[in-house]
DNA sequence: CCATCTGCAAATTAAC
DNA sequence: GTTAATTTGCAGATGG
């Protein structure tokens, strides 16, 4: 048994030259991750080059971080009611979505 | 008071019309920001994804992140070396980096 | 409200007097904390005189920064290379720990 | 002249034997700081432990938190930030956010 | 002195 | 549910 792996394929050394295949396939994976870690990063970057930008043009960058932060908690409370809004018409006769409130964890 | 602006341009709401103008820059200036966070978020997800199917082929994720987090750290060290030298060479009066393991005990 | 607490104890605002008692409690923990959050930075503003130090002697305190963050990361390297023959050790079933240079181009 | 330095004192290889000196003094001077950063690195988990307690005790660490840091925070800062986001929010047409007691700073 | 940048601390978020 | 890791925000240091 290799211990951790469910059993499932690839057994790092097992034994036969499975231990290359699984190999291969390891490398391969790796490498799509890294790949995929440079685009994030990319993004990331281009972000920040908007809010030079922006600082350029005069904006205050920590107000407008504070402003996409609130939009993005209001998205995600809103959809959260939505959710509670659904919850309930399924659920047919239930309470008043009084308390659709504060706990968020 | 519009005090933490460089003065450079946009009075949020210095008293004119120029608010409405700085407004809209701003708006879309954020909106741009909101997208591409979106598009990085998108990556993630894709990133997210790859692990769940490499476990689910068997492989050890844990080993696979280190793994990972260790291509890049060796890509940085070997990034600082070069910086060493250059600042070794400059600090020492541009003696030849032939010395650059002076401690590393 | 006392809806977060795990119900364990303290219901901050419960009805009863519990409140004061555990409040009492609070106060005290964070009186704590900001006490050694002073003396966290009391250690933090002697680390700085160092350098400022260091630099009046004429050394390069960029350089020590360097320096001292290496010998932190080799010590870390060390660490994860433990860590690393323990996953494999366990996930290739309790092999011996000799081959622990799989792949690591 | 070793360049980055300020003619003060220590000329790394200066020519003489005063590189070994300077060698000395500089290794001292990195003991210590490594010294007094594990110092800061037990205090720092010592709150940690804190927190880990209070949370045992059923204390929501979260606002425990945010309590300390607002009663680190300049009154007149927060009052500074509020008007800059009011301002902001203006600007943009977003509605005063009649909630400002959500966000941390 | 201002602006940029790196490094540190904190907070959120994911994995187990 | 709890620990660990990633990510974000802040501040101090540095160089122009």
């Amino acid at each position: 048994m290799a211990g951790k792996q469910k059993d499932d394929t690839p057994d790092v050394d097992g034994g036969g030259n499975s231990a290359s295949v699984a190999g291969a396939r390891l490398r391969a994976l790796i490498e799509r991750i890294e790949r995929m870690e440079e685009e994030k990063k990319a993004v990331a970057d281009d972000i920040k080059e908007i809010y030079v930008e922006a600082k350029g043009s005069g904006f205050d960058t920590k107000v407008m971080r504070i402003l996409i932060r609130r939009r993005k908690q209001d998205a995600a409370e809103r959809a959260e009611q939505d959710a509670m809004v659904h919850l309930y018409s399924t659920a047919l006769g239930m309470a008043s979505p009084a308390d659709a409130e504060t706990d968020e964890e």
